[in-house]
DNA sequence: TTGTACATGTAATCAGTTACATGATTCT
DNA sequence: AGAATCATGTAACTGATTACATGTACAA
């Protein structure tokens, strides 16, 4: 209960959100439903217990709104600790797993201005450029060594993997060009 | 057991490698630990229980290579209905969900050249362009919406989703011509 | 002979999916 | 009054992760 829990990502997630506005439940289900946020899914059996999970290791709690009737006055709002919680997930460095599903990456940046300081923003692009492009020159070392032995499909699809990495890095280093110019 | 099953995208991934030729349980992990194949986990726990599944369902069989010592003369293959299972895989229809996830579709691409002819890869690709392209469409209306809402790090993560849609359109694009190429 | 790779499993735990179920509130 | 939306949950099932456990074959 104390100690050493982690939350999914799906748990990082919510913190994330409630980190932006304190929202029910439902409200956050329909982010996930809405925008298609990261592909997780809005189902209830997937949000309540996940909520409560959450709840169960104190890094959010529940609030009453005043004024609001009482079927809908309850929001779910970040404590200390749940903050605390979603700065270690966005300080995390980044690892050659974490660049394979770059999904979670891509996640903890969109979070990160409400949170951290335009300089550690910088830094992470930084360092997920690196790792990015990492991985995939060791993607094209794999492709050099092995594509004349691949069929056409397995080829292009590996090959757009590549490609995909190569678009990753130079998101990170347009939007690293983008940040400077602001702060 | 027999009847509805349908294999978790761990099944349909490794029937793709049994269909390419048949191998034992380890040399399965070995394929999804060394080749960061989709991102699978290539532990015990995930690879044995999935094979004891696909054999359950009789999708795959054991089968003994004759002349290798005892401990390493079984290999797994795939029997008819394995191949069929694979088959319909293969040919289902791209939806929209599949496209917000898009690593199930290239992983489909990559086992084509094995099991379908060259053209139903083209409609394949054809088919993924569209949908593709519908998507990036849709998040085009909604960044054009809410753009100027967003915060600088959330708005460049999905900008960047963006980009990463076009880079499979164009992708699929260019494979599509070499394949016409070759046929 | 000693280590490395081959080879296969199980048990405990946890999280997510689907489907079901319920009730309050607001809008038309 | 009825429909849609808000809002929250549970139960059964399935599959993945981690960690543990075991033994064979081969090469230096």
């Amino acid at each position: 209960m104390t100690g050493s829990y982690t939350p999914t990502l799906l748990g990082h997630a919510i913190l994330g959100l409630l980190n932006q506005e304190a929202r029910s439940g439902h409200a956050v289900r329909k982010v996930f439903e809405q925008t298609a946020m990261g592909h997780f899914s809005s189902s209830p059996g997937a949000i309540y217990p996940a909520l409560r999970r959450l709840s169960g290791e104190a890094l959010v709690e529940r609030v009453r709104v005043p004024g609001k009737p009482a079927a809908r006055a309850s929001v779910y709002r970040l404590t200390r600790r749940g903050r605390a919680a979603l700065r270690r997930w966005l300080r995390r460095p980044i690892t050659r797993d974490d660049v394979i599903r770059e999904d979670t990456l891509l996640l903890r940046f969109a979070f990160m201005a409400e949170t951290v300081s335009v300089a550690e923003q910088r830094r992470f692009l930084e360092e997920l450029k690196v790792a990015v492009d990492d991985y995939a020159e060791e993607l094209e070392a794999f492709r050099k060594e092995h594509a004349a032995g691949m069929a056409l499909a397995a080829r292009a699809t590996f090959e757009h993997g590549i490609e995909l990495y190569r678009c990753h890095s130079s998101w990170a280093a347009r939007t690293l060009a983008r940040l400077r110019e602001v702060s």
